[in-house]
DNA sequence: CAGAATCGAGAGCAGTGCTCTTGACAGTGA
DNA sequence: TCACTGTCAAGAGCACTGCTCTCGATTCTG
């Protein structure tokens, strides 16, 4: 793949993916806020000024981090997707996520914690972002037409939310009625927000080794969106 | 309730509140990564050094607008509490925490975004960070003692769940079953999972505004808790 | 092979958190 | 009232940051 390429073009896309892997390495240690250009350029033996021709800026930098953070964790849980049985596929989703997640809790923290201040995540983060949501309603609608999913019916959606379902959600999953739709939203933001609190220390002192507490809340996350 | 105090202990007490105020405005404006002892100590007409009088570190500045943020959340909350409609209770409370957040959402994000790096939050911040949560409980016992929860049979909670919630949540809620407490558990997170989706952009392009997702949202949370 | 594009190096600017010293002031016991 | 003690704001200074600009060298291209 690297065919046709100039020497130059070679060296420089190789020197973008050291710089990378060397910002990750410190933002690893330090965070995402003490990321430094200079400690970066320092590692690779080069000048700061130099690290410019390759990320117009530290944010920059930092988008590219975000993208492969994103791709990383879809990756990571699409590995854990596949299998005949939906809900032990649903459950090693969860923890997929959850793995990633701590295992790299800087990378976890950029692209799910607070966001940078005066960043505008571009539209090339989307489709990156959307990877495990998506996961969750191919599954869903795997088990839709397996006839293994039971529709809530107990709670109506209510008319604006219909709207807004039809405009993004509706293209992404068809058959999927608008309850499970609704409530696949619910449990996507549970899932982060349970992942956020453990990583963030929000959980130390209740929950916290949260094992169980996150399998076991995965197996009612699955029955609350309909899968049996 | 300033009597017997001496000149300088006024003094000093005024400005500590002076200075939070002056980071607290510019925390709203540029972030918590971009707060300045130097911008703080310009805007207060005073040198940068004398600021670390009062606060011996940036951190420490940060710790103390930490804490007042999760009392100010609390304390909203609380506002919103009260009343003998539970699951009007239940709704304005899930209200007027997001309520807060989207009014302060550079707060919301220093104790709920990202921890900051090679940060340790204080044991002081584990009583005012728990005030949410605590009157979720509480509404939830009251509805127990009133008849009005209908405990959850479908899923048994594991024996390490069990352990876990003795030690902590069920002095907090000694009337409450250990399903709910569970299920409480999953709440919470659901909640802060959910503001920090919308506030931090995740929810873009799904379910942005979230005005009715949210509202719909906080009435299948109640019933999901068993709140009827 | 000559011109154009790209490269790393280095100096420099404005900003940061934080430390240390200095001189002025307030509070207190004799 | 006076002297002592602790506290105060001020200022200089250190090591660091992101970022810009210029310069000479290298590499690609017509």
């Amino acid at each position: 793949m690297n065919a046709g390429r100039t020497a130059r073009e070679r060296a420089r896309a190789e020197l973008t993916e050291e710089i990378k892997g060397a910002a990750r390495r410190q933002l690893a240690t330090v965070g995402a806020e003490a990321l430094s250009l200079r400690a970066v350029s320092r590692e690779l033996g080069m000048v700061s000024s130099a690290l410019y021709r390759y990320f117009p800026s530290r944010d920059e930098l930092l988008t590219a981090l975000i993208i492969d953070a994103y791709d990383a964790l879809g990756s990571a849980a699409e590995r854990a997707a596949g299998g005949d049985d939906l809900l032990a596929e649903w459950v090693a989703i969860y923890a997929a996520v959850r793995d990633w997640a701590r295992a790299h809790p800087q990378e976890y923290a950029l692209i799910y914690g607070s966001p940078i201040s005066g960043y505008k995540a571009p539209q090339t983060t989307v489709e990156p972002a959307i990877r495990v949501p998506l996961l969750l309603l191919g599954l869903l609608q795997r088990a839709q037409v397996g006839g293994r999913l039971a529709v809530p019916t107990d709670a109506p959606v209510p008319t604006g939310l219909l709207a807004q379902q039809t405009e993004v959600l509706v293209p992404l999953a068809p058959d999927l009625p608008p309850a499970v739709l609704m409530r696949t939203v619910i449990v996507w933001t549970q899932l982060f927000g349970m992942i956020s609190f453990e990583l963030f220390g929000q959980l130390v002192g209740s929950m916290d080794p949260a094992d169980e507490f996150f399998e076991s809340t995965s197996r009612q996350m699955a029955a609350f969106v309909g899968l049996t």
